[in-house]
RNA sequence: GCUCCCUUCGUCUAGAGGCCUAGGACACGGCCCUCUCAAGGCUGUAACACCGGUUCGAAUCCGGUAGGGAGCGCCA
């Protein structure tokens, strides 16, 4: 019923991959998914300055760790490549001439400091910080002029006048914008390098892109965009803007909200299926409420409930995603994600009283042999017990081996004792703690040997 | 400053004029289960930003107010 969508990520290798950008990628994977299209990977390293090739392979790398797969792009190729924006040059050069020759752009010689000069004065007097348009009456005899006197030109975009821009935004609806209100904006920079303006809306075009999920933050610069593809005679996408997404405070994500890229979650031992779960249900709504494999999310997502307003991402409900995730682990993954060796049952025993790895390091400890002083309550709890009862497990647990529920009937019959009687001592004794992972694995991990010794410390009058 | 966007429980959201004494999920509280924690089951607290209008009837439509955000860059 649907046609299949091309839609694209399209990041700048500028730093790390943000929440946000995850998100929108994710989005866009499962748009293409759904509608069996096909899901692009384009960078947009136009910025020669804060691009670099470390955070380009950092965010693939965090893709694949997602397990975003993308039909096109970088190391994959495809049919509309290259599609890094630095190889396409000849591509934009093309179309910047062309735009030229038509009138729709022209060469301006204006310095930066000299417009922002303009733009602060403008803002003074009340007006909207736009371009003047100096260059743009420029008779050709003036650019030699100036081009002769060794100044180097950018290329604006000539905005025509007094026309309105509609577009049907796929989550915000009818869109309507004055021309009147963009001033002429730089499609190609000074170093020859196209601005992103230019050359995103036009990739997308040329890719063959038929939905482009964004920011909220683009919603305004869209009509620019729309403008260059209409003068190019190229095909417009549809656009959907989605609401940003915020931190606790709403204000937007920033190193003050802590983790904010992908890669850190990913350090701290955030599962990558946990964060896609709850990525997939900020500013968008499916119809389960459980959770979801990657693979079936596309069946469940619904993009006419990406939502307008913002969303705050928020732990808790990570952590919640991540414990769902790990109790679908397979024995073997959850050993590899704690890193607590080769032993199984290690990480059986673990896997449901930890969120992060870390987590685990005071149970090792405890099957090490390293305990934990007792706090108020476990000194209460043993004293309670006694030393008879301590003498009174440790002789049964010689004959009964480490194997819990022999050992407990063992010693139930000799000290009278049941229920948390019985074990919270038992507990503090193996393990110093009044909570943990159950007894009984925990024992069997432990071995006789310890266990015997550890119930023998207290077997003795304090 | 100008233009644009947004606003339902603490959080993510359902809701497209009567189905809403506003539903679900997370978080929080209680109970059950249980040696503890977690999980699970049951259950409770908790929201239509505000003011006007349209209508027999508004969370839903219209106008305004307030608050938040974005854009106006040789960043993307």
């Amino acid at each position: 019923m649907t046609t299949p969508a091309v839609t694209r990520f399209a990041p700048s290798p500028t730093g790390s991959v943000h929440l946000g950008n995850a998100r929108t990628a994710l989005f866009s994977y499962l748009w293409a998914r759904k509608t069996g299209g096909r899901f692009i990977l384009r960078i947009e390293d136009t910025d020669v300055e804060r691009s670099q090739r470390r955070f380009r392979d950092e965010l693939i790398g965090e893709l694949e760790w997602l397990r975003l797969a993308w039909d096109e792009g970088p190391d994959v190729g495809g049919p509309a490549g290259p599609y890094v924006q630095s190889e396409r040059g000849e591509i934009y050069a093309a179309l910047f001439d062309r735009l030229e020759r038509q009138g729709d752009a022209y060469p301006c010689y204006c310095r930066p400091e000299e417009l922002e000069i303009a733009r602060k004065l403008q803002r003074m007097a009340g007006r909207p910080p736009r371009y003047p348009g100096t260059c743009r009456g420029l008779s050709g005899a003036g650019r030699r002029e100036r081009a002769a006197s060794g100044l180097r030109p950018t290329l604006r975009f000539a905005v025509p006048s007094d026309r309105l821009v509609e577009f049907g935004d796929l989550v915000h609806g009818l869109q309507r914008l004055q021309t009147n209100d963009i001033g002429d904006f730089i499609i190609r920079r000074e170093d020859g390098t196209a601005s992103f303006f230019f050359c995103n809306a036009v990739d997308d075009a040329l890719m063959g892109v038929t939905h482009v999920l964004r920011g909220d933050d683009h919603l305004a610069n869209t009509p620019r965009q729309l403008l260059v593809l209409d003068a190019l005679g190229l095909r417009r996408p549809d656009y959907g803007h989605v609401g940003l997404l915020v931190g606790a405070d709403g204000a937007p994500l920033s190193k003050r909200h802590g983790s904010t890229s992908v890669q850190e979650f990913r350090q701290r031992g955030f599962l990558g299926a946990a964060l896609l779960n709850h990525l997939y249900r900020l500013g968008h709504t499916g119809d389960l409420d459980r959770w979801l494999e990657l693979a079936e999310m596309p069946g469940h997502f619904r993009p006419e409930h990406l939502g307008k307003a913002p969303a705050r991402f928020d732990e808790a409900q990570l952590v919640h995603w991540q414990k769902e995730t790990i109790a679908r682990l397979s024995p073997a993954d959850v050993g590899a994600w704690l890193g607590a060796g080769d032993d199984p049952r290690v990480a059986e025993l673990l896997r449901h009283n930890v969120v992060l790895p870390q987590d685990a390091a005071p149970w090792l400890a405890v099957l090490r042999g390293e305990l934990p002083p007792l706090d108020a309550e476990g000194r209460r709890i043993v004293a309670e017990a006694g030393p008879g009862f301590f003498a009174a497990a440790g002789a049964a647990l010689g004959e009964s081996g480490a194997d819990l529920p022999r050992l407990a009937k063992l010693v139930a019959a000799r000290t009278g004792r049941r229920g948390a009687a019985l074990y919270m001592p038992l507990r503090l004794a193996l393990t110093g703690r009044t909570h943990g992972p159950e007894l009984a694995p925990l024992l069997a991990l432990l071995g006789a040997d310890a266990a015997r010794r550890r119930l023998d410390q207290y077997a003795q009058d304090p």
